[in-house]
DNA sequence: GTCTATACCGCGATAGAC
DNA sequence: GTCTATCGCGGTATAGAC
């Protein structure tokens, strides 16, 4: 008799990745007991044992779950038939409507980039360097045709990479900064409403 | 016989704060084993528990250190004399500088705004408060009196801190997206010279 | 101040009953 | 598929010799 109290009918193995990415997320890969995970779907550590061969195989597999719900909707966001500057604000947008749907994808990535991958059998920033690429020739192509002002735009993605993720992943630090939630829907929409002004700013002429 | 195979004369105090503060910005609290800190000194775990009463006492020591060097070299740069866009640029250079020199302070940093300051007993958001705020009122007067583009200065300052810090802090994953090491001379030269003119072509009328 | 030895606990993982 | 029981390891911390 699977303890289902939750949501209608989600696989057992299904309310693990659930939690696991819950409990990575909060408190990181070393800091997390699979007595924790276990716990909070509400079975014993065996019990979990049984669907996952191992604690890292866990990990690998909520991980590679946040990557392919990741690209899925960057892939997505990209195609769209915007062009110049309203393509840019609609990608952004797109990121943070993914990171404030999932704000534990914007931890789990930071945890994992802070640890250098170690956890992990893939390399994230292989993963990830086609679409970096793709974004900085798209760039350097608006830059080439005067669309956007001049810039290194490499650099300029990587600081936008850290404006937008840092907001989510150090909410918590955050929210002792400015006098409201960070991860309230208003924290986040006036975030995004600065970064897009500011962006705006400075790549337009 | 203290095994000063090390710098002259740093008491095994010294060494071990040292130790501790590349151990926990590799590995994080819960990654880090006082066993990795003695073996990193060339003493045993008791000897080190000698000098600290607790792994968390440690922990905190380290950190206290860190943010004592930050204020103090963050204080001297806020304090310059220069004015409008060059005081914003001593400001960021000041930070670019300190991070440069302690890349593993920076890691220490997320990694406590991630786990939310569970491991250390003060409020890090808090204490760093009174310079955020100050900075959003130096913002504020620049763009009141016309010297600065009108943006709302506290997410400004958030964005700011996102761009810097995450160069830093991710420069593993960094690395691999550009065809660069990260934490080189020139990539950091050339991270803060396009931070600095994206800024600046935001700011500027 | 540093060491060896040890107490004690929680971890990941396995075996086997139901 | 879930459980109890158990193993082996490594963690923090302490006691006491040198």
């Amino acid at each position: 008799m699977p303890g289902d109290t939750d949501s209608p009918h989600l696989s057992t193995r299904e309310l693990i990745l659930h939690e696991a990415l819950q409990c990575f997320a909060d408190t990181g890969y070393e800091g997390t007991s699979l007595n924790d995970i276990a716990a909070a779907v509400g079975i014993r550590r065996p019990s979990l044992l049984h669907h996952f061969e191992s604690k890292e195989a866990l990990y690998g597999e909520a991980f590679e779950r946040l990557l392919s719900d990741w690209m899925e909707r960057l892939d997505f966001a990209i195609a769209s038939e915007a062009r110049g500057w309203e393509k840019f604000e609609v990608v952004l947008s797109a990121g943070f409507q993914l990171f404030e749907d999932n704000p534990n994808y914007v931890r789990l990535m930071r945890r994992e980039a802070l640890d250098g991958g170690g956890h992990l059998g893939i390399d994230l920033s292989a993963v990830l360097r086609p679409m970096f690429d793709a974004a900085a020739e798209y760039l350097e192509r608006q830059m080439a045709d005067g669309s956007f002002r001049t810039f290194d735009a490499r650099h300029l993605l990587l600081s936008a990479y850290g404006s937008i993720l840092s907001y989510f992943s150090d909410a918590p630090f955050i929210d002792g900064l400015i006098d409201d939630e960070a991860l309230s829907k208003d924290s986040i929409r006036e975030h995004k409403e600065h970064v897009l002004k500011f962006f705006r700013a400075a790549l337009l002429p």
